[in-house]
DNA sequence: TGTACATCAGTGAACGCGCGTTCACTGATGTAC
DNA sequence: TGTACATCAGTGAACGCGCGTTCACTGATGTAC
């Protein structure tokens, strides 16, 4: 994180620091996609303006605009990782475990929803040259097979397999997390209601209503 | 549905069908937006190119290029409300025809992506002078509380309240529905097993793993 | 210790583009007399 | 039956704007001699 908020006069980064204006852009494009709530918002005039700096001086640190949105959602992923990371250190309790990881995830959809739009929403193929690198996504989708896995491992009834459990999962908070901001007054369950209930669908005999 | 495709010379329409110049102009925008992939793409001068006409012209239906929007965005949810309603029509046995009414849904997204994207992702509030008119929307999701109420009236063990079950449903067909276009590589499971999972999973008894 | 110079971290002006929108208009067609 | 006229369904040129990007530049700062 950097001070940028500022859209006065600003300093000259001191000599052999001149990376550092690329972190100072790309938080500021982050501030603009977070508040605005588009990508679109997200142009290089924009982004110069929010820091205070002359918009070609981006050009020393990112190639052209795409390879800013590049970066917004490879930063975005990195701190997706981190914060489902982070909440689930500590928990030892297998499915005590995967209820935080879920909890985690809706955090992050729903504290910075235009990042996570950007994110998930945009199309993507798997790794190729060009595209964004979603490894850690992918590695976050690992995770949570995982954490069914140790479910399963412990004890717990979890009556489908990890991956097809994990994509439910998945397909549900990814559902929840983007149709929540886009209907605001529609009367949604709370994060932990919801939570419960996908989890104990996970443990359901295979024949419905 | 209107014949548009032919960017050369185009006939003027014969007095007093003006309106259809309308009809004409909201399906070039649909075609714009199903083909390109997004709502930047349907900008007045592109649906002019699309369908031979001058783009000035366009106002003499529409007061701007937000109501275009509008208009495709209420197209959509006229047809997703008919595509829902056909698929029920004739189908006796409530299961059946709730599982049918997900079938729908999912098949609504995938064959036009964008469109559904746009209905959905759209931040959108509850009925206000100036918003999108997503009564049809809500008309929808009410099709889908009454057929998850007449399982449980069928005998059909249903153990959630239909209101939270057809919100539940409505997340993992949403999720699906925006996860799937967005990573087409990724190994997804076919609607059939999705919606038998889901709906499995509405007759869960109240503790998981 | 002084000074020339290379490098670094930017800047300001300008380009061409596509856009939404406004404006004054045109030419075919139906209608009143 | 003929003709003036109103109306309809559009058109073409132009506006101002913000954008991505290019280009030649500037001025402070560290370094070599």
């Amino acid at each position: 994180m950097v001070n940028a908020e500022a859209p006065e006069a600003r300093m000259r980064n001191p000599r052999g620091s001149g990376a550092q204006l690329r972190a100072e852009i790309i938080h500021g494009a982050g501030l603009i996609l977070d508040e605005t709530g588009s990508a679109d918002a997200v142009t290089l005039r924009a982004i110069a303006r929010r820091i205070a700096i002359a918009a070609p001086s981006i050009y020393a640190h990112f190639p052209n605009r795409e390879a800013i949105l590049t970066a917004l959602v490879e930063d975005g992923f990195r701190d997706l990782s981190n914060a489902i990371h982070s909440a689930r250190s500590g928990v030892d309790d297998p499915v005590e475990r995967l209820r935080v990881t879920c909890r985690a995830y809706l955090t992050f959809a729903e504290r910075r929803p235009q990042r996570y739009r950007l994110m998930f929403a945009t199309r993507h193929h798997g790794p190729e040259p060009g595209g964004y690198d979603t490894a850690a996504g992918a590695e976050a989708f690992h995770v949570l097979v995982g954490a069914i896995s140790d479910c399963a491992a412990a004890g717990s009834p979890v009556s489908v397999d990890p991956f097809f459990g994990a994509t439910t999962v998945w397909i549900a908070l990814h559902g929840y997390a983007t149709l929540r901001p886009a209907r605001p007054d529609f009367p949604w369950p709370d994060d932990q209601r919801l939570i419960d209930h996908l989890l104990t669908a996970l443990s359901c005999p295979a024949d419905g209503p």
